[in-house]
DNA sequence: TGCAAGTTTACGCAAGACAT
DNA sequence: ATGTCTTGCGTAAACTTGCA
């Protein structure tokens, strides 16, 4: 199967032609690939079509080649050939051929593209794809297993045990009266059905949740479960309680914020009500400074001027995804701690804007949790350390989220701007993306302000090597306008006089 | 050179627009 | 009413940069 040329430079593989179709009995149409010839993207290229991974450096490649050449017809046979689909995207077959789009497409791109492809919306060069059948098995399998645990944990009566043919969704339609029979999983009325079905029961959870623990939503006025469980989670809302706000700042919490996003504490624990049970909580969850052990005790100043500590063998992985749905509660929870419970450290509530101090790995407090949600946070953030607001002003980007809101006095301004003509609020992506956008105008803008300053030479002596970097021990040229943009504005920063010189020559 | 941190790309589900 | 196809979206993974 195997044939290296003993030129030694040239390497030659004998591979099944990609997408033939084969009758029982016959062995693949072989073709000759020079491996040794082709670049990294190629082999890529030839590793997907045989549905191999494509990771690793070209050496890789080349070796789950070889590796792959070497299996006999009929390992390629099982590996390669899968059933033929009924129907897929993008085939225009049967009456769909005559579809207005087919038509189009066929007017457009002649009558053999029979495969619909398009660009991103991004502009990256990705089409389409249909899940693998190895994929669809597995994701099913997940399904199963899912349904499986619901069904016992509802315990219903009505399943019988071991009848592995009934899911979890039939069960709980058969117990509220309903009779639908079972069906394959090609019949899309039942999948529908059984779409709404499972968006139900997510809202019916979901209520049951909030009901079952109204303390963590505040709604109750005082906590109903005493302390017994050791998760972070249940320690996180009950901790509310243990580090006390002064009653001034929890008035003006409760008066100009939603009951939802108001940790219980902040709206009910004024001094009056901390004297009855949460007081029992305070002496019980908050540690006192001294109680925790020198080595593992951290200390984070707070915007409001206190300071919080913990004992960092304590702190719990990150808080999940919980801001691309609900911005608004970035934008409370970003600052302040009293307005903040998606953290909470012995007892108080720690602003988004410090959660790198606690999960950074140089911090030395938790390992790997930053590597989780650094890129979330990184579209959140504010930039900090940006100086000199009036030079500044012109050249700086507001690129992030939280940084964007800060331009603006209330949350209404915000979304006043970040709206669609219809006046409904962009998503969190569109803000992202729109973010994005005007930052690469404003890059490109300053790039080229750069270029033309100095005479389209970034190396000029002037510049004084400001847009040269060093890497593998060679000093080489920015020419990114992102980079060439970012050096532009130190470079202004630094050197007052030529600024000043450069918007004089601008007529600004 | 390896690791941590910052940034970009693109995967794949779900919704809903479109076609029959 | 039913089925197919396109697009929006959140985020995991890949990639880049900088530092020790």
């Amino acid at each position: 199967m195997v044939r290296v040329q003993q030129s030694v430079i040239r390497e030659a593989l004998q591979l099944p032609r990609a997408g033939q179709t084969l009758k029982e009995g016959e062995d693949f149409d072989l073709v000759e690939y020079e491996i040794s010839a082709m670049n990294k993207a190629q082999l890529q290229d030839l590793l997907e079509s045989y549905g191999l991974t494509k990771s690793g450096n070209k050496g890789d490649l080349q070796e789950r080649l070889r590796a792959f050449a070497k299996e006999p017809q009929e390992f390629w046979k099982a590996h390669l050939l899968q059933p033929r689909a009924a129907r897929s995207r993008g085939q225009r077959t049967g009456s769909s051929a005559n579809s207005g789009s087919a038509l189009r497409i066929a007017s457009t791109f002649g009558a053999g593209s029979s495969e619909i492809t398009y660009r991103s919306r991004r502009g990256v060069d990705r089409p389409q794809r249909q899940l693998k059948d190895d994929e669809i098995m597995s994701y099913d399998d997940f399904a199963r297993h899912a349904l499986a645990l619901h069904r016992s944990s509802a315990d219903h009566a009505s399943v019988q045990p071991g009848d592995s043919t009934v899911d979890g969704l039939d069960s709980m339609a058969s117990s509220a009266g309903t009779s639908i029979s079972h069906s394959s999983d090609d019949n899309v009325p039942m999948r529908r059905v059984e779409r709404q079905l499972s968006r139900a029961v997510q809202k019916l959870d979901a209520l049951e949740y909030r009901l079952s623990e109204p303390a963590a939503f505040g709604w109750m006025s005082q906590p109903s479960q005493p302390f017994t469980s050791s998760s972070s989670s249940a320690m996180n809302r009950q901790a509310q309680a243990a580090q006390p706000i002064p009653e001034s700042q929890a008035a003006t919490v409760s008066a100009t914020t939603s009951a939802i996003h108001v940790p219980p504490t902040a709206m009910h624990a004024p001094s009056a009500v901390m004297a009855g049970t949460n007081a029992i909580w305070s002496r019980t969850l908050a540690v006192p400074r001294e109680a925790i052990p020198p080595e593992n005790l951290v200390v984070l100043v707070l915007r409001e001027g206190d300071e919080v500590w913990f004992d960092k063998t304590t702190v719990p992985d990150p808080p999940g995804r919980i801001f691309s749905n609900d911005i608004s509660r970035l934008f409370q929870e970003w600052n302040s701690s009293y307005l903040s419970n998606a953290l909470v450290l012995n007892g108080r509530g720690i602003p988004v804007r410090l959660w790198p101090e606690v999960y950074k790995s140089r911090k030395g407090i938790k390992t790997g949790a930053w590597d989780t949600i650094k890129t979330v946070w990184g579209n959140w953030k504010v930039r900090i350390g940006v100086v000199n607001e009036i030079r500044i002003e012109t050249h700086h980007v507001k690129q992030f989220i939280v940084e964007e809101r800060q331009r603006f006095t209330t949350d209404d301004e915000f979304w006043a701007v970040y709206r669609r003509p219809d006046g409904t609020r962009l998503y969190y992506q569109q803000i992202l993306d729109q973010l994005q956008q005007n930052r690469m105008e404003r890059d490109h803008i300053d790039a080229e302000a750069a270029r033309a300053y100095f005479g389209g030479d970034l190396d000029h002596p002037a510049a004084e090597g400001a847009f040269r970097y060093v890497k593998s021990g060679h000093s080489r040229l920015y020419t990114k306008d992102g980079k060439v943009a970012e050096k532009w504005r130190e470079w202004l920063e630094q050197r007052w006089a030529h600024a000043e010189n450069w918007q004089f020559t601008q007529g600004g």
